[in-house]
DNA sequence: CTAAAAGTTAAAGCTGACTTTAAGTCAAGG
DNA sequence: CCTTGACTTAAAGTCAGCTTTAACTTTTAG
């Protein structure tokens, strides 16, 4: 498979694919010619590597992710590691994102002249009762 | 007020500040000799965009948010459309949070030999059905 | 055989929200 | 008066995650 059909068939630019492998996300492909050929299971690590990445994990935390699956250590101690920190920082993302979310829904119900008065009635941000 | 007295009061660095005045979120101050001189109500104009920027808001989106406070519309039609944006792209975000989190919290328990496994069994993404 | 399509590289560009830097000017205390 | 700290500007730098560009080479279709 040529990187063009790689890209195709993961929904990938072909310079994405060459930028995961300059930052050390894919192996180096064997070569023809200079041309990088891919052999069939390479679709399955980058579909892996994008669920990671639309899940909100970042390139060096997939890295380790992969590895770490690599290693066949089941769940090491910084994969354990990496998902509680990441669990706490999605917990607190959740929580951000529905007061949002009432917030929004309320702003859309009520004719609010102020913000204040919502924000006030919402308790939202400690930090805001200051508004007057 | 000087700019480094609003910058203490609201948190912000003074570059911060000024950058905010670069792009329109706040309007010149008068100046003495050359240096900004803030009234004391810019506090919670600033306290207001930092809040809406935490909430996840772009700072163009505030900008507008803003001008529409200030041009006393309720809340007008822009503003509206612009809420009803916000609130499907925080559906989306909370939706893809929640997964991510039972993912987490599914990591953290089971002793995953492969991800595969807790992929399928979570149900989360249609097109991972292909990872083997 | 040739033209177009697809491959290659290194390096620069993009977005958003700032920060840092360089090279000053101004203000306040001793 | 002098030093220190706070202020000023424009322009460049930062971060992630790519994309675009320029200047090529290789492959493929007709």
């Amino acid at each position: 498979m040529k990187i063009g059909v790689l890209a195709r068939r993961t929904g990938l630019n072909t310079s994405a694919i060459r930028y995961y492998e300059r930052v050390g996300l894919l192996d180096q492909p064997h070569r023809v010619s200079g041309q990088r050929r891919y052999s069939d299971d390479i679709v399955h690590r980058v579909l892996l590597i994008r669920f990671a990445a639309t899940m909100g994990f970042t390139l060096p935390e997939i890295s380790i992710f992969l590895s770490g699956l690599r290693d066949d250590v089941p769940v090491g101690p910084r994969w354990r590691k990496l998902t509680g920190r990441k669990l706490e920082e999605v917990e607190r993302s959740i929580e951000r994102s529905l007061k949002l979310r009432t917030l929004l829904q309320h702003l859309l119900r009520c004719r609010c002249a102020s913000l204040r008065v919502c924000i006030e009635k919402l308790n939202l941000s400690p930090r805001l009762r200051q508004i007057r």
